[in-house]
DNA sequence: CGTTTTTGACCCGCGC
DNA sequence: GCGCGGGTCAAAAACG
């Protein structure tokens, strides 16, 4: 609630310079006011989301490993023989109750990076080939807070390129981003961990429970899981990534000529001035059947309106932070670039 | 300039 | 002791 009305004023002073009888500085009040709401919910959604993301990983982690524990007493030794070493090395019958977790991630198979988005932030501190994988697996330590003592390693999977298996090492030292986040958010945020400390685990895990005796049966078991959880964690990072990006301007020296548009991203906000700048064109050279511009043409048009400015959506403090001119040239220029590969 | 990635050197336990 | 498979260090390079 505090938060909601220190984020407006925080962003709005400092363009709507004077007069509060500007039906326009009244819709942008409005608007941002809702979109402001509608931040506070999505941030709802999204913590609920991580959280359940979270536990229910936590839950397929266990599963998974019974899966191999039951696999393997046949033949399969592969997992054994490859994983484990020093600090990761253990006796599988240990591995559940120490602090080691295996996660598998459905990804992109054509995307080289290996990167798995989870929440915190990693630096990697090495790189081995091994012996019976082609891809060679990455090893990373956490470095969101000083001294955070976990680890993970990171290799694609050998029977399926789609899938990268990440193994976990150790507790963190601090929250995550999305829980740093319930907790910025102040006053809603007791409520929501304890509803979910209080109900939903259990609920959980009947549910997971429910699942696994119905999914053991199915061959295709890890992979439907995988995708399951690829598909939360791009939902996640779908609500992460994207800043919501408000572009205000002001076309001729008539205040009357303000108005702003918003946009889901930065880089929607750029496709967005360059379809003005097009629509401009058009009106200009009606005849012209198709109509080519370069980017000095942009900035010169960018530089052209008496007034403009973007206000781009922080996560990691909850507001909206403001650009100049100068810097939506730069993204301009960025974005451009990207397109042209 | 601070941070992260890269990459060979190094180290360590294990089987022989 | 030696070699092999894995994990880590750290210096240099790359990134932003
Ligand atoms: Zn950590």
């Amino acid at each position: 609630m505090v938060a909601t009305s220190v984020t407006i004023d925080l962003n709005l002073n400092p363009l709507s310079t004077t007069d509060h009888d500007n039906p326009v500085d009244d819709d942008i009040v409005l608007d941002l006011n809702k979109k402001s709401k509608e931040n506070k919910k999505l941030k709802e959604l999204l913590t609920f989301v991580w959280d359940n993301y979270n536990s229910l990983q936590t839950d397929v982690k266990k599963l998974l490993q019974e899966k191999e524990e039951l696999e393997s007493s046949p033949k399969k030794r592969k997992f054994d023989d490859t994983v484990q070493q020093s600090s990761w090395k253990m006796p599988k019958e240990d591995l559940r109750s120490s602090g080691i977790k295996r996660v598998y991630v459905k990804i992109d198979p054509s995307d080289k990076s290996l990167v798995v988005k989870d929440g915190y932030q990693w630096r990697k501190y090495g790189q081995k080939v091994t012996r019976d994988n082609p891809s060679p697996r990455a090893y990373y330590r956490c470095s969101f807070a000083p001294g955070c003592p976990v680890k993970k390693k990171v290799q694609r999977s050998v029977e399926d390129d789609g899938v990268v298996i990440a193994t976990y090492e150790g507790e963190h030292n601090h929250r995550s981003t999305m829980q740093e986040a319930a907790y910025a958010l102040g006053d809603d945020h007791e409520v929501s961990t304890n509803r979910r400390s209080n109900n939903s685990p259990k609920l959980d895990e009947v549910l997971v429970e429910q699942m696994a005796k119905y999914l053991c049966k199915d061959p295709s078991f890890t992979s439907e899981l995988a995708a399951a959880i690829f598909a939360k964690i791009s939902e996640v990072d779908f609500l992460k990534s994207n800043k919501h990006t408000i572009i205000l301007m002001q076309p001729s020296q008539n205040r009357a000529s303000r108005t702003f548009m918003d946009y889901e991203s930065i880089s929607q906000a750029m496709d967005g001035i360059c379809a003005l700048y097009e629509r401009k064109l058009k009106d200009l050279n009606p005849a012209m059947r198709n109509i080519t511009y370069d980017i000095q043409d942009l900035y010169n048009f960018i530089d052209g309106l008496a007034d403009l400015s973007a206000l781009v959506y922080d996560h990691s403090i909850q507001a909206y932070l403001p650009n100049d001119r100068e810097w939506i040239r730069s993204r301009m220029f960025h974005h451009l670039k990207k397109l042209a590969h």
